[in-house]
DNA sequence: TCTGGGGTCCTAGGACCC
DNA sequence: TCTGGGGTCCTAGGACCC
């Protein structure tokens, strides 16, 4: 999908049409209801706080304000671009709308986020360009949004071509088209390939697909390893044969939150507990509405320099009880360093059961109890 | 005044078992 | 005086993606 949230919002606010707008930051920026029907929109200079664009439309790109960047520092970049709070609910809802639209045409599709997917149109007879049309118009008319595509051999392939001509765009490419099309591409443009191995790829004098395409897999392999250097040696020609996944089984579920100011654990007790515990809540609440117990639970701090730590521990039983999960991330706390200042704390609930699967095994390992 | 929240996958060491 | 080879599970960290 095209500018996603954003695109979102503009349907919500048409007034918005045609400027920068970004959408980000805590909830208390609403727009206001002006006496003669007119709606007061936040400006991002006004924002003050913590928080970040997730999704910007073209015109406020333009002035080079993207997706993950501080609020504070796009202010300085865009400071009259329009700032809106996120609506997840509305987000969901148009997502399940533009799936369900794609689903109508074609029903093999991988699920990857609010805003994309992957369609296996292998059996379609169709040619590509008709078939695009057709889902792009099947999305128009279910949502009102853009989206794009890209139509080629496989996933890698189609998740780059997807890109190439955003928005409300059609990419079409076969392998023949490789050496041509994605050979001049930036490196980086491949899924997987991210800031780290990019840095480490510019540091071999590898900078394009196409030289990476050039490059020696023994070299790749001695760099990265055996398993990402021999996957950098494949996608580099074009190659991926992943299927596309059409259902999964969710491995973790999680909750953080980053406060407004950095707490400490000592002088800020009360307020820090207060937050933990209601983590811990809404991922039980969480677990329950999806139908998961959890045999490991795990927390999450970040401190105020930024840095991460983890700690988790597995129980005896999979849970999905908030005082369980409170006491067993109480006991993942006490094994972390709090002398420095927190900015984010979270609780992850992994080893994951489906509940309707859960009645036999719980009794099974209960009857094996010595007393 | 830096840097959200929800995920997946990979690596690596140590415990433990056969 | 020494000590294989395989496997699984648990834990921690980090890269990456939407």
């Amino acid at each position: 999908m095209d500018a996603f949230f954003a695109s979102v919002e503009l349907l919500h606010y048409p007034e918005l049409r045609g400027q920068a707008v970004v959408v980000g930051g805590r909830s208390v920026h609403q727009p206001v209801s002006q006496p003669d029907g007119s709606k007061r929109f936040a400006r991002l200079r006004d924002y003050v706080g913590r928080g970040v664009i997730t999704t910007s439309t073209y015109e406020a790109r333009a002035f080079g304000v993207f997706s993950g960047m501080g609020l504070m520092k796009s202010a300085q970049l865009a400071p009259d671009a329009v700032l809106l709070p996120a609506n997840f609910e509305a987000y969901r809802d148009y997502s399940r709308r533009f799936k369900a639209a794609v689903a109508s045409i074609a029903p093999l599709i991988e699920d990857r986020g609010i805003d994309e997917i992957y369609i296996d149109l292998s059996d379609f007879a169709e040619d590509s360009l008709s078939l695009a049309r057709r889902i792009k118009q099947a999305v128009l008319e279910a949502t009102g949004l853009t989206c794009s595509i890209g139509i080629t051999p496989n996933k890698l392939l189609s998740k780059i071509c997807s890109d190439l001509d955003k928005p409300n765009g059609i990419t079409l490419l076969d392998m023949a088209d490789v050496p041509s099309r994605i050979w001049p591409l930036p490196a980086r443009k491949i899924n997987g390939i991210g800031p780290k191995a990019g840095e480490r790829l510019d540091r071999l004098g590898i900078h394009t697909v196409g030289e990476l395409a050039a490059a020696d897999e023994e070299l790749l392999i001695r760099h990265f390893g055996r398993t990402m250097g021999s996957w950098l040696h494949q996608v580099a020609q074009g190659i991926d044969e992943r299927p596309i996944k059409t259902s999964r089984e969710p491995k973790s579920i999680s909750r953080e939150s980053t406060f407004q100011r950095d707490l400490h654990a000592r002088l800020d007790r009360s307020e820090l507990s207060t937050i933990f515990t209601d983590l811990c809540l809404r991922l039980a609440d969480d677990l329950a509405r999806k139908g998961y117990a959890a045999r490991t639970i795990g927390i999450k701090l970040r401190y105020a320099d930024f840095h991460a730590v983890t700690r988790d521990i597995t129980l005896g039983q999979p849970t999905a009880d908030a005082l369980t999960i409170r006491k067993a991330a109480g006991e993942c706390l006490k094994r972390v360093p709090l002398e420095q200042r927190i900015r984010l704390l979270g609780v992850r609930a992994s080893a994951l059961f489906p509940l309707s699967q859960m009645a036999v095994p719980v009794a099974a390992s209960q009857a094996e109890l010595p007393f």
